[in-house]
DNA sequence: AATCAGATCAACCGCATCGCC
DNA sequence: GGGCGATGCGGTTGATCTGAT
């Protein structure tokens, strides 16, 4: 009597996500939010399970996910944090605004246990291993964080911030349903066309994307080997301005839209991205000097 | 240039927990 | 309180990337 699965798996896809399947998903629930992911992949024309579009959602469309490599003090902080809370992720990235628990979890098991192990401290413990050798100790450069073997043998944990974390307790809940009102605010929006931009790279009024204008999800960067040199990012001063710029190899070209009536404060919540990137207003971005369109 | 090994991380699986009836 | 479905969570897998040889 094993337990049933989540839902009917005959017939659903799996593995990586295209881009087209990205943006059904990002449109229904832009249009729609989210209710029960249960009903989501059928009523967005996704042959996925809700599971698989939560964790989707969840850990790559989120408008508010911050992208990029963790910084020093984010690393310090998920060793302080997993040394009081142990594998418990989702507790560990809730202090840690548009992470993921995916993502700290890996970063997790692929970097910062190996460097603890180098430092002769275990991962799971956080103390050092006992009666280690001494060849098992390493120096830590603090300039490159790299560390290299060593005969001195430490003591201690490296710093714990403990007064730091005792004074934070503010607790974000990534449990908390989307709703309107956050994808109405000038933030939420500026992220999602920010992720949107990063994702998608823009697009007129297809669901598919031009064929080899994908861009890498990191931060940005544009896999497009045409435009590999350029990075680009979309901005709001304000909420009338809305300021894309690309960044070539040798000048940096910006395109500001202003005053326009129809800023991102009135963008309405049953409008999408899709309607977004229509705007008349946007039209003239289309063009090469702009690949990412 | 080809091959291989290790690293990385998106996605899956199955169990735990929650919340409704 | 118990049953059941939906969602959350953490461990694990496997495809892809990257660097070394």
């Amino acid at each position: 009597m094993g337990r049933q699965p989540c839902c009917e798996k005959v017939g659903l896809k799996r593995g990586p996500w295209t881009v087209d399947e990205d943006h059904r998903l990002m449109n229904f629930i832009l249009h729609n939010g989210i209710q029960c992911w249960k009903r989501v992949p059928k009523l967005a024309g996704l042959l996925r399970c809700g599971k698989s579009c939560r964790l989707r959602w969840i850990n790559y469309l989120r408008p508010d996910l911050k992208r990029g490599d963790f910084t020093e003090e984010e690393e310090d902080r998920i060793i302080q944090l997993h040394e009081q809370l142990g594998n418990r992720w989702s507790k560990i990235a809730s202090h840690f605004p548009g992470r993921t628990d995916n993502e700290i979890k890996n970063y997790w098991n692929t970097r910062i246990k190996k460097r603890l192990k180098l430092l002769g401290v275990d991962p799971i413990t956080h103390k050092p291993y006992e009666g280690t050798k001494d060849e098992n100790f390493v120096i830590i450069d603090e300039n490159t964080r790299t560390v290299s073997p060593s005969s001195s043998l430490p003591r201690t944990v490296p710093a714990i911030l403990s007064e730091e974390l005792r004074e934070d307790t503010r607790v974000v809940d990534h449990t908390k349903t989307v709703d309107e009102d956050e994808f109405t605010s000038d933030k939420v929006t500026a992220d999602l066309l920010n992720n949107y931009v990063a994702l998608c790279g823009g697009t007129t009024n297809s669901l598919l994307l031009d064929e080899g204008l994908m861009v890498h999800r990191q931060a940005g960067h544009c896999s497009n080997p045409s435009v590999s040199q350029q990075t680009f990012s979309a901005s709001f001063a304000d909420s009338n301005n809305i300021s894309l710029t690309t960044s070539a190899s040798e000048s940096v070209q910006s395109i500001r839209v202003d005053g326009h009536s129809n800023g991102v404060r009135q963008w309405p919540m049953e409008s999408s991205v899709q309607s977004f990137l229509d705007w008349d207003d946007l039209n003239y971005l289309h063009q090469a000097d702009y690949p990412f369109f």
